[in-house]
DNA sequence: ATTATATTTGACACGAACTGACAAATCAAA
DNA sequence: TTTGATTTGTCAGTTCGTGTCAAATATAAT
């Protein structure tokens, strides 16, 4: 359900970067980063581009983990969930 | 992209009913439910249930859809969609 | 053609959710 | 115990979603 803010933490951690650096090469609030790393907020597409670039790994690792967080956010809870979802990659497929 | 509007219209023509009726029935202008039907606004999960009990078909079938397109609409246009979707139906199973 | 009914379109209102800042509190080292 | 890092809570501004309403357009029937 934050697989994204605790995969971020994780590389930030192995990097030995702190939240205020992080912070102040996304432009935005310290405190706005430990949310995120929490999983209480979430980063933008933008941002998660920004994060990637800063941490060199590759976007498409941390988009999908962003797509996929956003997606679950969506649907989770809902006792259809996995046919939505499955539904949704046939059409994606086609 | 608009796989519940497309259905609940073509469900509602083959019974003969009005948006008019529709609307009533879920007490919401009419001016709505049509665009609804043609995808441009969505139904609430509550008036998915409701709109499955007038029309007498599954909720199922109708909520699958329903969370097809929210799901469609988060991660379209997204060049790692179908990644984040088969992550997120892989996160879901276990 | 005219009227009546059905549907669509566009503008707007309201509230909820999202993104962010800021200040204060807590935690961790030194 | 003081310093720096992180977390928590609250509040402001913006965007998004749900809805209404009035007017425009389509469709029927007479």
């Amino acid at each position: 359900m934050n697989s994204l803010g605790e995969k971020i933490r994780e590389i930030r951690e192995t990097q030995h970067l702190l939240l205020r650096q992080v912070a102040a090469y996304l432009e935005i609030d310290t405190a706005l980063i430990s949310k995120i790393e929490r999983g209480e907020r979430r980063l933008t597409r933008e941002q998660v581009v920004k994060v990637a670039k800063y941490y060199k790994v590759s976007d498409e690792e941390l988009l999908t983990l962003w797509l996929c967080d956003k997606v679950l956010d969506t649907v989770s809870n809902d006792p259809y969930a996995l046919k939505g979802l499955k539904r949704a990659v046939n059409t994606i497929k086609n």
